[in-house]
DNA sequence: GTGCTTGCAAACTGTTTGCAACTAA
DNA sequence: TTAGTTGCAAACAGTTTGCAAGCAC
């Protein structure tokens, strides 16, 4: 099912209707990679049709997470990142301080744990964040990383 | 080695001055258990001596955390916390989005793991976050916790 | 036509900053 | 005396919201 389909099914159970706005969003999210900022996609989306506001693009992405399209991040730089929202896909982030370069993994054994703990505690866990901090080993990959972005 | 000795080493080796109001805060902070929001910091403060200035606890806060005096969070609610920074005592939260109870812990085996994940994408830890959210099992002692705060 | 959506600008929240007065050393 | 510090208010960044006009269904 493709994520127009997944919108139109969304919104139709909602009651909300389709718009070119909401298309234009989507498809611009679709063609950019990851962790996108609320800026950059606000210029992208404008690139592909102009007279978009950035208001619609804070309401449309809220709606984005409800109808579970994408993703929300807010990463110790206090800026918020989307990226497209995989099912039963879920990883946590490696962040590089230097060069900003981020980085996705998944560890079976950590979930397990995080449960196992969890429990421990009389809690459930719905969901959880995992980011970790540092700097990249290799130097010139992360300067040559940094002039790119 | 009391908390104030510690922040007067800290200023002196930077050429900065002990003054009241640091004096206050800090006292402050040692009165209020863990997770102090700023608001809650700043009303708890001007209760101890009225006139201190917003701007003061927020400058304040930001030299704590260099001082390594109190260490910041910032959870998925957007509101900055503050605890007194203990020596080599890392910890992660578990928190209840029922009824906001958050409790600390640490974990040896997922710290090797992260930073085992982390080596093998090339990049050096500084620092992490991690914090699962959930809801506790116990319904009673949540509404309970709820009510109090 | 009805009611959801949009763009704009204004409002809001949390945080930072410029500045003149003040104070520790 | 002199440089750091404070309180105030204004400035800021990111985000939300009220509203009249516009558009999907």
């Amino acid at each position: 099912m493709s994520l127009i389909d997944k919108l139109e099914r969304f919104l139709s159970t909602r009651g909300l209707k389709m718009t070119s706005q909401r298309k234009v969003i989507l498809e611009t999210l679709e063609s950019i990679p990851y962790h996108v900022t609320l800026d950059e996609l606000l210029v992208a989306v404008q690139q592909n049709r102009s007279g978009v506001g950035q208001a619609t693009i804070y309401r449309t992405m809220k709606l984005f997470v409800e109808a579970e399209i994408v993703e929300e991040h807010r990463f110790d730089d206090g800026i918020t990142r989307y990226e497209i929202y995989e099912e039963g896909e879920h990883h946590d982030h490696l962040i590089c301080l230097s060069c900003g370069k981020i980085i996705e993994f998944e560890d079976e054994l950590i979930e397990e744990r995080q449960n196992a703990i969890a429990e421990q505690f009389g809690i459930r866990i719905t969901t959880h964040k995992m980011e970790l901090y540092g700097h990249c080993v290799d130097i010139k990959a992360c300067r040559a990383h940094k002039q790119n972005s």
